[in-house]
DNA sequence: AACGAGTGCGGTGATTGGCTAAGAA
DNA sequence: TTCTTAGCCAATCACCGCACTCGTT
């Protein structure tokens, strides 16, 4: 055991494609964890994992209901209200706050720049 | 306890940001194309992938908070695959990972107090 | 209800989960099914893209095994130019007079 | 009109391994 | 105590973001 040499493709997508990239969780862990502490690579690899069933999971239950009300496009108040549905309460709230603030840049300044 | 302070924390952190585009720690790209391997999904607003990656970023840092108590009370300076597994256990919240990281991990020490 | 009950695959036992989150997990559950890959713990690869681990493999490294800071590499190449300049010649040694 | 998928381009940070202290066992 | 292993360093190149066009509502 321990041989990567049969490499076989199972979707339209590559492996490392359907999940974030390792350098950035890791970068996002330390900001949880004292100066001095130490991560390990089972735990990185974990963390990595979850994240990605975390996403795919609230969009499958937004998808849904999207469908159900006969729209096409996914937007943000969906997966609020999936976050809502599934109990990821604490998240609510800031999530909100971020919404609506990205929203308001958006009217600001349609276009990137002045 | 120290989860309210998290959450009271991250609440005002968000209240305070100003600049968006450049405040993201996760690629958008990649959060969408996570979301398009759904089949289920058709289109995507350009919102969603900002909202995620800051749900993203919230949940890395609630699991890692809570996985490193269990650290800590095992005496461990190293952060392992086992205290995250015993971190999900401690709420139904992060009962939809139960097959990414099962429960039957958690075989040895188990500290209730 | 308080809680839903799942058949979970690897156990006997009834599992227990969240009442909110139980119909989702059931159909993630299926949609990993249906790819047929992601289900099980996936198999990490020592590296993802092989002309990175070649670059990784040619990096000059230091002798601690660490790749060569700015610093370090200068250092090495005034070597270089020494030893070609002349080997055992007197050097414009900077510090030591 | 408003807004998202698809495409191509340019700029850039994630990827990456040998050694050894740190620390799990 | 013994022995496994995670952090450390930064250069390349795969990929991200952006500008643009085209199709849909």
């Amino acid at each position: 055991d321990g041989d990567d040499g049969g490499q076989h493709m199972g979707e339209d997508g590559r492996e490392h494609d359907r999940y974030l990239p390792i350098a950035n969780i890791i970068r996002i862990m330390k900001k949880s964890l004292p100066h001095n502490a130490k991560v390990a690579r089972d735990a990185k690899d974990t963390v990595q994992d979850c994240v990605s069933e975390f996403i795919s999971f609230i969009t499958s239950e937004a998808s849904e209901r999207c469908l159900q009300e006969k729209r096409k496009t996914i937007n943000g108040d969906d997966i609020i209200a999936a976050m809502i549905t599934l109990g990821f309460d604490n998240y609510i709230e800031p999530l909100k706050a971020y919404l609506s603030k990205y929203r308001e840049s958006e009217k600001k300044e349609p276009n990137g720049g002045s | 306890n120290n989860l309210n302070l998290f959450w009271q924390k991250q609440l005002k952190e968000v209240k305070k940001l100003d600049d968006f585009k450049t405040g993201h720690e996760l690629p958008l790209a990649r959060i969408k194309k996570i979301m398009k391997s759904d089949d289920e999904v058709n289109k995507i607003s350009a919102e969603v992938p900002f909202l995620f990656s800051k749900a993203c970023e919230l949940f890395i840092l609630e699991i890692t908070l809570r996985s490193w108590v269990h650290t800590e009370m095992n005496k461990r300076r190293t952060l392992q695959r086992t205290d995250i597994s015993n971190a999900l256990s401690r709420s139904d919240t992060f009962d939809f990972l139960i097959d990414i990281v099962p429960r039957d991990e958690i075989r040895q020490t188990k500290k209730f107090y | 209800a308080a809680a839903a009950v799942a058949a979970y695959q690897k156990q006997e036992e009834p599992l227990y989960v969240n009442a909110k989150q139980y119909q989702r997990i059931l159909k993630r559950r299926a949609a990993r099914a249906k790819t047929e890959s992601e289900n099980k713990i996936r198999k990490r690869k020592p590296y993802q893209h092989e002309s990175r681990h070649q670059h990784a493999l040619r990096r000059q490294r230091g002798n601690g095994g660490r790749f060569l800071t700015a610093k370090e590499k200068e250092e090495l190449e005034k070597k270089e130019k020494d030893a070609a300049n002349g080997i055992g010649s007197p050097t414009n040694d900077s510090g030591s007079g």
